[in-house]
DNA sequence: GGTTGCCTTGACGCCGGTGGCAAGGTCTAG
DNA sequence: CTAGACCTTGCCACCGGCGTCAAGGCAACC
């Protein structure tokens, strides 16, 4: 499988693959003229990245999860280092939520007051009418 | 004031003061030999720039609050614009909260058949231990 | 006049994952 | 032989809010 294959079949695109390489994350053999030549487990590969990408994972995070997937797993999740990446990740997104819930509560009161000032505004030029 | 002063006042740098002057937030005046002079209301503005940035707003979004500030009114949320963009984001932090929530369960679910599968391996060590 | 400390504009770097382009090699079909 | 569809490496651009350095002008004090 050459790389516009593997790209096509990984719903990404070549560059990306060739970048993934760069990075340690995807690995090709290199036939007589130069091409890289992919395996069907390097799909597997990709899909894991895309996956974890999508999820919010940057590429480091990436890499014990890949590695699990080369040790001959099924899955990339079950070894340890990718369970230990899985919790940090787990308190990050967890502290993440709780920055947004502060800022979506300080967001209402300011939207609150916003309005009771807007309200209180127009009472006062209905009373300076009379 | 010139920007140091104002910079230091402000909790921030010189470089940054340029930068949303550039960026049309911030308003100097010219003293003769160039240098840049402030009048004490910028630094109520250079502090509500500020504020909407920690809280997770871009330059664009903070714009229509510094106009409001300088339409004269005590706080920069209480102009229509400013509503405007408040609702937005908070819909917009609504939205991340769920996102940072099914990436949450995602990663709980990835981690207890991570969990299931390590139990199973190790069971399957035991038996075949004996 | 020299030093110090402020100010000016301008420009590059960063981060991370890509897109896109250039200049060239390779393979296949007509 | 040629066209076109692959492939190669390498480098610039992007986003956003700055940090940081360069090269120089201005102010004030000794």
């Amino acid at each position: 499988m050459l790389i516009g294959e593997l790209a096509e079949r990984a719903g990404t695109s070549t560059r990306t693959l060739r970048y993934y390489e760069t990075h340690g994350l995807v690995r090709a053999a290199r036939s007589a003229n130069g091409y890289r030549v992919y395996d069907e487990a390097e799909l597997h590969v990709v899909r894991e990245i895309r996956a974890l990408l999508a999820v919010g994972f940057g590429l480091d995070d990436i890499r014990p999860f890949v590695a699990c997937l080369r040790a001959g797993n099924a899955s990339g999740h079950v070894c340890p280092d990718s369970v230990a990446v899985l919790r940090r990740k787990l308190a990050e997104v967890d502290a993440g939520i709780d920055r947004l819930h502060a800022v979506r509560q300080e967001l209402r009161d300011q939207l609150a007051q916003a309005i009771a000032h807007r309200e209180e505004t127009c009472l006062r030029l209905r009373r300076t009418a009379r």
